[in-house]
DNA sequence: TGTTAGCACTCAAGGTGAATGAGTGCTAAA
DNA sequence: TTTAGCACTCATTCACCTTGAGTGCTAACA
């Protein structure tokens, strides 16, 4: 079967409806409030072509119809019309991102705040799985006599830190030193290239702290192993005002996975590629968020990148969603010191 | 109206038995199950005595009784008797806090997951607001030619970092000679105490890096300055899965609350005193909190210290919640290291 | 040939009323 | 002081009916 005109213009009017009212769609309401020169017959003759051909479901016989994934998919591919935000809704996105703000973590978490509260859904956002790769600068901080802090930072302007005790009192100046000499020795390499070749070279040369550098070498290891990821989440109380989670049971299936750091950052990445991106329903990796969508921008800042996005029934406003995560990508790439940036 | 042992002895039963049901208690069942040897016709004389009193309530007239707070709060006082945690649950909870944790905020986040698993509740945490006091040290690390991170201990041994960007190139050996400077001047001094004059003194000394200097005494105002609180939640799905929360209105006030950081810190100081404390519900000064009731431990770790604890229903088993937190307690205290710990 | 009016049919939702049963308070007897 | 018995209350459940929104089909119409 063909996909006329009509058709699409009787599609949209029914996911728009849909949007709006979370109630199945009769052919009567489409013919008065958006085709009035049709009638519901008519409509009706359509809305069973597209149903046969997938766009549609029917809960029950004498229900009306409600969108599909495929439906949606249609919609967000080719049939919405951009939502163009408010002054207001601007402004207030840019009021939460516009304080100089030092740390990628609390930038993202006023990100996800704002999409929250624009959008009305649920966001979440997380730090991606990125390999810290090589050691830039490991800082030897005094601190007490027996107790120094260990400042790391990785060539992805990651930087981790940790107070050690040591065995040997140690002043500012030795401190110093060893920094310094940790420096020369290992900067810019890789876990794989840290040989215990070069660590014993130190240890010999500076045996009097033989454990701290051993500390140190756990330290890096542990940093540079890791595959550390933030997740975050917020406002997943909205989920509960929505028609769809009035059944508790439901709202319990998604607000769990929501919790779970765990399953959550496992699919994230799933998309990979930078930009905006809608993940409908079924489309959706996850059992239990079948009856979900997420829009997903995934934002490079510097060297540093991830994932924030948008968590909502597959009745979702898509439209002002992604005109809001457009609105996000815009400031976000606009971001001066794109580098002064930190985990 | 005297309180005989009878009277406790039923008010007990009762509070146990709707602890464990969430329904409504008969006489009938009363003195079936727990006290065979009296009717169920004494077992109602006695519980309209103790309704009298305050202790119970009834939802309407041919319900059975709940508990009111004060019964609640009488049987925390002096009439439960101390769970035993199993050795499974003694085993859980420790394996989560064995490995070596060096940051408190993961101590406690283990901690809160830990009591979250063993309570089936929710639990809540938080740092507390600490005035960060005096400057302990402030250190300037070398990054690359115009860059450098600060980084800043307090007395509490709390540690912030930033990274700045300078006017001048700087190289390592400048950078820690301009540390030395500062704290040469600055350390062990209060917001108060550090003068426009002592910061034009180092500036007079090393001109060079005025620019630098203005950036960490902004740096220090902020970290000084500021009641950083860091609130976190743990398993609020958890409250779905009690009848009192099957309306999902009301569920939405609690977890609204719960998402709430803001109002959640507000409330978690009211207690001040270390230790735990159970807040029954009305007991509670947050309005929407009035159905809940919450087991709060109040932590010193060293220098700092915090909250942990543990939001349930009016209708919560505080017997093992109290366990759950004592058992926490203990390992807390037990922790080596104390001052070790980083925010 | 496409569109529309009309009609029989389906089915969820909402309301009513009776039956059920858990629980109470009171009274009189043990 | 305790207990058995009884009348009474009230939330809950279920069957039953009504209502109304919506459909598919058919026949008439442009």
């Amino acid at each position: 079967m063909q996909m006329g005109d009509r058709k699409k213009k009787i599609l949209k009017a029914i996911i728009q409806d849909y949007i709006e009212t979370a109630e199945p769609v009769g052919s009567r309401s489409i013919a008065k409030r958006y085709i009035p020169n049709l009638s519901s017959a008519t409509i009706r003759n359509e809305m069973a072509d597209l149903e046969e051909m997938g766009y549609l479901a029917q809960p029950h016989t004498s229900a009306g119809r409600i969108p599909s994934d495929m439906g949606y998919r249609l919609f967000v591919d080719s049939l919405m019309r951009k939502y163009a935000l408010s002054m207001q809704e601007m402004v207030h996105m840019q009021t939460v991102m516009e304080e100089k703000i030092q740390e990628l973590d609390v930038l993202i978490e006023r990100a996800a705040r704002a999409l929250t509260s624009v959008t009305q859904y649920t966001s979440i956002a997380m730090t991606p799985d990125v390999k810290k790769g090589r050691l830039m600068s490991m800082q030897i901080v005094y601190l007490q006599s027996h107790k120094v802090l260990l400042i790391l930072v990785t060539e992805q302007g990651v930087m981790k830190n940790r107070i050690v005790h040591t065995d040997h009192e140690i002043n500012s100046e030795q401190a110093y030193e060893l920094s310094s000499m940790f420096n020369k020795f290992l900067a810019g390499l890789t876990l794989e290239e840290i040989t215990l070749a070069r660590i014993n070279q130190i240890k010999a040369m500076m045996a009097q702290y033989g454990d701290i550098i051993t500390q140190m070498v756990d330290f890096i290891t542990e940093v540079i192993g890791e595959n550390e990821r933030n997740v975050l989440v917020q406002g997943s109380v909205n989920l509960l005002n929505l028609p769809e989670y009035s059944d508790i049971e439901r709202a319990k299936d998604v607000l769990q996975f929501l919790e779970n750091k765990e399953t959550l950052s496992n699919i994230l990445p799933q998309v990979a590629e930078d930009g905006i991106h809608v993940i409908i329903g079924h489309e959706n990796p996850t059992l239990g968020m079948h009856g979900c969508s997420i829009v997903l921008y995934n934002y490079k800042l510097g060297k540093v990148g991830g994932s924030i996005g948008v968590v909502g029934p597959t009745r979702m406003d898509y439209s002002k969603v992604v005109a809001a995560l457009e609105f996000l990508k815009s400031q976000m790439e606009a971001l001066p010191d794109k580098d002064n940036i930190q985990d």
